[in-house]
DNA sequence: ATTATTTCAGAATGAATGTTCCAGAAAACG
DNA sequence: CGTTTTCTGGAACATTCATTCTGAAATAAT
């Protein structure tokens, strides 16, 4: 019988998914690929396909467990309200903390216009993400938490927009305490 | 003597400029500018220089643009705060209407944080458009339009970073209404 | 041990890349 | 006209790229 895998596909595929989220998709070649994954070139096109496949399996990763984050955080807290204001903390912690610009905000950008699979991915999980904060606010609204006035698509819209400006604004200025400000602002104007 | 030059420079700037603006910067190859320009080779390199010169030179003059509008918006209305309405419906309008995603967000995400000169471009011309905006919302506290409680650079940064939530929100959903309503609420944020 | 399959290193391929270079045509002015 | 410079098309060059292929070593079950 045959000789069976030696190594975790999952696991290769999440050194994978980080170099293009550094790096980017167009800039980041076979070579650093192999180099990274620790893989043969064979091995790559065998397990994952070519270039592309093998990027959109690490988008869809990136992607699905951002949403999970959400999902969670969305959860594991009581009041609504709270629940968005741990959110928005923690995109900006995110923003701050991690070293490079988050992986689908920067393909949107890269790619989105003129890949039509990379567009469905980040539409799909934009719109996901965007549904968790609409029910979280449909809640603060019951809970008279936040003015039922507001339209709940458009604030959620309106907080997930925000933070591709937390990328932007540290991308440009690398101040921590600006991104910090720019979310308890965001907090301030959904609550009112 | 000598013959003189048949073409202006500045006019085969503003197609290497468009072009670098909708493909980006990696994607477009020196033979792309090529036939797009409608320049020889060795021209673009006696004129301008090497790739990455001439896509620096385009990028600035897409940022002295940018900032100019924002000048002339800034300065052409009596009330601040109508200035400053009017500066967010424009940059939703822009998002709509142009083809093509905001270069200097575009380059940003693609650039900024490996290229330093893209960087340097980016982070002054950002600088200079919150100043703008912050002298208007100064004024606008002088005038009892915005409250004074506002720090002005905070609130010109929130704007600031909308437009480019604006971007994103467009590029995934392509949805013009949605742009709008954000624009509309973003201007609600800072007036309270 | 034999056989089947996967691993690996790296060569080979073919296309695309940025850049330089050259020869000749075109233009401006004496 | 003759001289000088800039234009052009395109060849030439050296890299780099994604992808395929080769061949041998490793592994696992019969």
């Amino acid at each position: 019988m045959a000789r069976s895998k030696s190594f975790e596909p999952e696991e290769k595929l999440e050194k994978a998914r980080d170099l293009f989220w550094q790096k980017g998709y167009q800039a980041t070649s076979m070579q650093d690929l192999v180099d990274t994954m620790g893989l043969n070139r064979g091995s790559i096109y065998d397990t994952y396909g070519d270039k592309h496949s093998l990027f959109l399996r690490c988008l869809k990763s990136y992607a699905d467990d951002l949403l999970e984050e959400y999902v969670k955080a969305a959860d594991a807290t009581k009041s609504p309200l709270k629940a968005i204001e741990k959110i928005v903390k923690r995109a900006a912690l995110r923003t701050i903390e991690e070293g490079k610009t988050c992986m689908g905000v920067k393909s949107a950008f890269e790619l989105a216009s003129v890949d039509e699979e990379v567009h469905t991915i980040l539409k799909d999980n934009t719109t996901s993400i965007v549904s968790v904060l609409k029910e979280l606010i449909k809640k603060a609204q019951k809970a008279d938490e936040v003015s039922a006035k507001r339209d709940p698509a458009m604030l959620a819209n309106f907080i997930v927009s925000n933070f591709t400006g937390f990328w932007q604004l540290y991308l440009v200025y690398n101040d921590a305490d600006l991104v910090k400000q720019q979310a308890e602002f965001l907090v301030k104007s959904i609550k009112k």
